[in-house]
DNA sequence: TCAAGCAAGATTGCATACAATTTCGCCACT
DNA sequence: AGTGGCGAAATTGTATGCAATCTTGCTTGA
């Protein structure tokens, strides 16, 4: 048995296997499981998947556009390395986007739809109840599955595909630059957020929101390790 | 000679062609030389460039990533027939994202950027003031130009790549349900941005770059011609 | 005359072969 | 011993071949 049939759904292995490797490799590395810098391969991931290299190739492009993959000529694709500014700027952008995905949860969202985010804000809490890295993995997970969430219920899906590009890059940074081991992503903010939301309360919402991210961003060390040119080479193995 | 090499500046053919391809389907596109609809076969395509279907493959993934391009299994790649839900995302989109950029903008403009803004103003004034298709086409490039431009100097390379997708979009969009003959970006608007933007009146300048995009979407005829389930088909040759 | 079925042609999806480029180790030379 | 250069191995870039799928036009039957 192949790896491939472990990791890829099979209904999903039929229809686009480019897409499916995709999907594995993007969740190996918000899982931070492929380390920033990491080559990534053709024939490697392609031996591993069992295709051909095509199709990791059409992969590897995807994730390129993403952004979480950086593919330099004739050398091949490694597991991007944000800078400190890059991060700044998806926070930022981060701010922007979910500001407006607030406007819009609040026009479109039902009762189900709260139901649902209490359930997911409960996987949240039980995740940061357990020990252990697998655990934490999931809690990250889980807290980015929050925020797409509200993306998905916004109506706009130009923006919900930028969130969802803002937070796989944001997984990648907090990965990177992260500092305290405490929850990534405050989980009484989010029941806060969905709170306000409840109510109807727009303006409210928006502000717990940009405090929420701001609280994140807060919590990385994005000092300018200066002098990093050459050294980049170095730490990226 | 091929045409490939009139289309494609040949220092970037050495570098990457798949990347020329793409920008060049792309310039075709938004230019509206190709119709909305229109079947971008690989073969042909890659006849056209002189390379193999391998390249033109990586150059219609690249645009169905953006959205002009809209690809379905084993059938091929069609120029993006946007429907008017996605047109008014494309611009509910634009309204949040540019207000970011022109907080963006204020933060880092320079008397040179300044400058070149009245340069561009100028090239489009002057195409606005020819006639035919060619400088109508011209007219709308420059348009867009100048929301690139200003993407460009907020300093937020992410918000600035949205800005190229959804400007791309919006010409799409324009070609498709564009009503008037008028200038399709007022060129007014252009310019009393500008002078906000100089003033350093943030509050200003963002009201009316809202206002502005919000003039471009009143001009389309975004009426929601129902039914048009089968009927697409027929539209859409 | 019209509809349904079938077969040939065309087009995409994928794998593989070859060319171009880079990387790495070995050897000679200082 | 250290450095520079050369050559082999490895990896990516691209072209092409084959199988699968879709399209299209013809044929056959009612």
């Amino acid at each position: 048995m192949n790896i491939s049939e472990k990791i890829i759904p099979p209904e999903t292995a039929s229809e686009d296997r480019s897409l499916a490797i995709r999907e594995a490799l993007r969740n190996a590395i918000i899982d931070r499981r492929l380390a920033p810098g990491t080559k990534l391969s053709e024939a490697e991931v392609g031996s591993l998947f069992d295709v051909s290299r095509t199709v990791v190739r059409a992969a590897l492009q995807m994730l390129a556009f993403e952004g979480l993959v950086r593919t330099e000529r004739n050398r091949g694709a490694f597991v991007s390395h944000p800078s400190p500014e890059e991060a700044r700027q998806v926070f930022a952008s981060r701010r922007l986007i979910e500001q407006g995905i607030m406007a819009g949860v609040l026009a479109h969202v039902t009762p189900a739809d709260i139901q649902q985010f209490r359930r997911q804000l409960g996987e949240e809490q039980r995740h940061m109840n357990e020990r252990g890295p697998a655990a934490r993995r999931a809690e990250i997970k889980a807290s980015g599955d929050f925020h797409l969430m509200l993306a998905a219920v916004a109506g706009n899906a130009i923006l919900q595909r930028f969130m969802e590009e803002l937070v796989a890059r944001s997984s990648l940074v907090i990965a990177l630059y992260g500092r305290s081991g405490t929850s990534s992503c405050g989980h009484s903010e989010h029941s806060a957020i969905l709170d306000a939301v409840e109510q109807g309360d727009e303006k409210r919402a928006a502000e717990l929101m940009i405090h929420h991210i701001n609280h994140i961003e807060a919590d990385l060390d994005l000092q300018i390790k200066q002098g990093m040119g050459l050294k980049d080479a170095l730490t990226l193995r």
